[in-house]
RNA sequence: GCGAGAGUGGCGGAAUUGGUAGACGCGCUGGACUUAGAAUCCAGUGGGGCAACCCGUGCGAGUUCGAGUCUCGCCUUUCGCACCA
């Protein structure tokens, strides 16, 4: 065994060995408990950056601590590779996107393959690879056979200088990120995929979903939105139109409070009325216009103009005046609200602002009413006052008879409402799946039958930011339409990326079938027993998951509901930033491996000056590592530096793996200069002549404690990472274990065998997180098997029993002495025993003792 | 505005079921080795006090023999949602 700790060479050799073993290509095995360990693919950008490695570390500790545990563990990688960032590049250095996203993907791999994962390779995937995306084309024919998926018209973001479709992130305060120029509203024609016929069994599921953290159940389910009331319509008989105006409310026992109703601006009868009002009209087009962000929307001022039409009570019939207001959202409900100021505080903004009459028509016991201010109150459930036939109702009961007169009257029904929207997937991108869709003058839109499958995206194009490259290659735009056989048009529009992320984790199942999107295989290995990955995916990723699963079941491909059993949302990682501000132009960001940080020793005040020359830069604060505010650490220096076992020791230490991690570089010294400790402790151990087989009879005090200390870490290790989760603390307990060790000076042979015995333990809780070093000190450790291949050590319940046990003695609550006490010892015995101590007794002196409280194999308490 | 979480040494964090607050690591201080050292090893390290002890988990109350942990009110902060009718 080498003397120095050379990371390098541990880590290719150990690397080698896993690669020449293949050991972590896996099969199916009925007879084995499989489990599928999977962390969110990641998007090919160029380089891995530190949340790559703090995500895959905490995949990878588990798939190796389960297969420990004899389990057959699937850990597959792929990448996320359609997107704009290519496009984006493309225009910027002129290289086609694919190009890009290959080489990017090439580093990538190359770098991740150097944190020593323990990935099956052979399944990896790009989505960008036709023999990937092929599958979207057909699930996507599947949805629009089954009406699923349909076409339908669609706002998007016009950029008119570029002639092109800008994503929402491309647009800024209202113009086009390039071009400067005010973006457009367009309505296009685009596919939607039906998610809404999911949304109460996307609701309903998460319930169940106990693996799941609670607070991404909860943005789910706000995300859907589901809620409960009723449609009611308000007719209308003016300029010779007949018509009723359609509002929901989920108050429907307040209707006899309706004071006015409010359309929003895009309502056509906002449209109606602007038509012969020039004022109103100006207001519309402001509130179409609307604030920049949707914070300063939740918090401007209630503003609106009456639109001088009436319509009628649906059942008072009295007249009741609309307006438009700036309140009311077009995209939800109908794009119309009842107007009862009495209790909705918005109503009630609106009404004092414009003078409308407040009717209180709900009275809530012991709450006093009074309209010249807003209470919170005003909007509880009470009973039904001014009401008429409903006086004296309680809130169902008022719901339900009103309810059933307005159903009488032809005018309202029961209805329930969602938040969630129909998923619109097409994008005017060129870098992405296409839609297999052909365009015929006579036929109209007609899917790609499956024979022509899959419809390849040309991969040498370079977009240059004016529109879509896929409209000007005549090439892709050729076709004939397969039913008329006439010339036709291809379909330029890809499909949105979330499509190709909703569905990967099945793939990695059968990667190799070219022939089908699943396969049996997929029953075999799925659900995904633990899915990791940032909680940025809480909503829109899971759930489209979630949903594509559904459709996938509902098309007899696959057999299960959901398709991640349990869900860990791994923290960001962050670091200082630093930055200086000039007089004139932008802030300009420092990467901290470039600032040098000093402490004063006089005062602790800290400073921070730039390496390159020596001026004082600024600290901006820890904030979350990005490419803007230049407070990235570059992995790979990293582990060429420490090497990859550093690398994951320090991200698993530094915090529990839920929670933010803070960088530092002392930290990352303290994780190196403790596996270095831990091998020399290894080294001295074995040159000074190793160990013969543990002889467990008559063992001293010494040796023994030794031992409970060992498999006390073990249990502590298994339960942190098994059920806790908490691999900081784990590696914590290995670090005392390592302590107790270096403490004890071996003697003789008994000795050197409970130290062996301690540091095979210390070795074989740390191989999971830290896989290199422990393959090569398992082996100085004399075994001939490799490390990969051991069992998780089990707990000797017998090293952790204790003759006698230490006992925390309180006096009034505080701890005033520890006394040693059989372990077996009643609590009467305790008692006598604590009560005799000297220090107790000085502190009871000649008070009354009250009460004792003993907690067996704890602290005595004792109560003057 | 609404909802959820968090607040513990100089720093990251630990305390799992109401039972010794500060594990482990970083930093710092002193020492050893060394020509020297950012290497390594040893000792110390919440605050106050010579000490016995006292104080201490954002602030204020409460429950309890006992509260970082439970309850109520407040402050700060992070995240999510954001006029959802």
């Amino acid at each position: 065994m080498q003397e120095r700790y050379d990371p390098a060479a541990i880590e290719a050799e150990a690397q080698r060995y896993w690669t020449d073993r293949r050991c972590f290509v896996v099969a199916e095995d009925p007879a084995r408990d499989k489990y599928y360990c999977l962390s969110m693919f990641p998007y090919p950008s160029g380089r891995c950056h530190m949340g790559h490695v703090r995500n895959y570390t905490i995949g990878d500790v588990l798939a190796r601590f389960m297969r420990m545990h004899g389990k057959n563990v699937l850990q597959p990688m792929g990448w996320d590779a359609f997107g704009l960032p290519a496009e984006n590049a493309a225009i910027a250095n002129g290289v086609p996107p694919a190009k890009w996203t290959y080489d990017n993907i090439a580093t990538m791999r190359t770098q991740l393959k150097s944190l020593g994962l323990a990935v099956d390779w052979r399944r990896e995937i790009a989505t960008c690879r036709p023999e990937y995306y092929r599958w979207n084309q057909w699930l996507f024919l599947r949805m629009l056979d089954k009406g699923i998926a349909y076409r339908k018209t669609g706002v998007v973001n016009w950029d008119p200088v570029d002639q092109t479709v800008l994503a929402n992130e491309q647009v800024i305060d209202g113009r086009g990120w390039r071009t400067g120029a005010l973006v457009e509203k367009r309505e296009i024609p685009m596919y939607y995929l039906g998610i809404t016929r999911y949304a109460q069994a996307l609701l309903s599921a998460l319930d169940g979903m106990l693996g799941w953290p609670e607070r991404v159940r909860t943005m789910q389910a706000n995300w859907i939105g589901r809620s409960e009331g009723v449609n009611l319509g308000f007719p209308y008989a003016f300029d010779g139109v007949q018509g009723v105006l359609r509002a929901f409310t989920t108050r429907p026992d307040t209707i006899m409070g309706v004071t006015f109703c409010a359309v929003a601006a895009e309502h056509p009868l906002a449209a109606h009325a602007a038509r012969q009002d020039p004022a109103l009209a100006a207001f519309v087009e402001e509130c179409k216009r609307g604030p920049a962000t949707e914070a300063e929307l939740a918090t401007q001022a209630k503003r609106g103009m009456p639109t001088g039409l009436h319509v009628r009570h649906p059942l008072s019939g009295e007249p009741v005046p609309v307006w438009v207001g700036n309140y009311v959202l077009m995209t939800y409900g109908t794009g119309a609200v009842m107007g009862v100021p009495a209790h909705d505080e918005r109503d009630f903004e609106f009404a004092k602002r414009y003078s409308l009459p407040i009717k209180r028509v709900i009275e809530v016991e012991g709450k006093p009413f009074a309209s010249d201010t807003w209470h919170p109150w005003y909007a509880e459930h009470g009973r039904c006052v001014d009401s008429g036939a409903y006086d004296g109702l309680d809130y169902p009961a008022a719901v339900a008879a009103i309810a059933t007169d307005l159903a009488k009257a032809g005018l309202g029904e029961l209805q329930t409402t969602w938040r969630l929207r129909d998923w619109g997937i097409s994008r005017q991108r060129y870098w992405g799946c296409p839609i297999p869709i052909i365009h015929c003058a006579s036929c109209g839109a007609v899917p790609v039958p499956d024979s022509d499958l899959p419809v390849l995206l040309p991969e040498d194009l370079v977009p240059d930011g004016s529109g879509n490259p896929l409209a000007k290659c005549a090439e892709f735009l050729a076709c004939r339409c397969p039913r008329c056989g006439a010339a036709a048009r291809r379909e330029t529009d890809t499909m949105d990326t979330f499509v190709d992320s909703s569905w990967y984790f099945l793939r990695y199942a059968c990667s190799d079938n070219p022939r089908a999107m699943v396969d049996g295989r997929v029953g075999y290995w799925l659900p995904v027993d633990q899915y990791i990955g940032g909680i940025e995916h809480a909503i829109l990723h899971l759930l489209y998951s979630r949903f594509w699963t559904r459709v996938m079941r509902d098309l007899g491909l696959v057999s299960f509901d959901e398709p991640f059993a349990k869900l860990f949302t791994q923290g960001m990682v962050l670091n200082e930033v630093f930055y200086r501000r000039p007089p004139a132009g932008r802030v300009e960001y420092f990467n901290p491996a470039d600032v040098e940080v000093k402490i004063d020793p006089a005062d602790g005040r800290r400073s921070a000056t730039l390496r390159a020359d020596g001026t004082e830069v600024l600290s901006g604060g820890v904030v979350t590592m990005s490419k803007s505010k230049n407070n990235g650490v570059d992995p790979q220096v990293l582990v060429e530096e420490f090497g990859a076992d550093t690398a994951r020791l320090f991200t698993m230490f530094a915090a529990p793996p839920e929670q933010t991690l803070e960088w530092s570089d002392d930290g990352v010294q303290g994780a190196h200069r403790f596996i270095k400790r831990l091998w020399k402790a290894v080294y001295d151990h074995v040159t000074t002549g190793g160990a013969a087989p543990l002889d467990l009879r008559d063992l001293d005090e010494a040796q023994r404690s030794i031992r409970r200390q060992t498999h006390h870490t073990i249990a502590k290790v298994t339960d942190d990472l098994g059920r806790r989760r908490t691999f900081n603390t784990a590696i914590a307990a290995v670090m005392e274990l390592l302590n107790a060790l270096g403490r004890f000076a071996p003697r003789g042979a008994r000795d050197r065998a409970v130290i062996q015995e301690g540091l095979e333990a210390a070795v074989l809780c740390l191989s999971p997180i830290i896989p290199h070093v422990t393959h090569a000190l398992w082996r100085s450790l004399g075994h001939a098997t490799a490390i990969i291949d051991e069992r998780w050590p089990s707990v000797d319940a017998s090293a952790l029993e204790q003759a006698t046990i230490e006992i925390v003695v309180q006096v009034n609550g505080k701890r005033r002495s520890r006394i040693c006490v059989a372990a077996d010892a009643g609590g009467e015995a305790v008692r006598a025993s604590a009560l005799a101590d000297p220090n107790v007794r000085k502190f009871v002196g000649d008070g009354v003792v009250r009460k004792v409280i003993v907690v067996p194999g704890k602290l005595v308490n004792v109560v003057l």
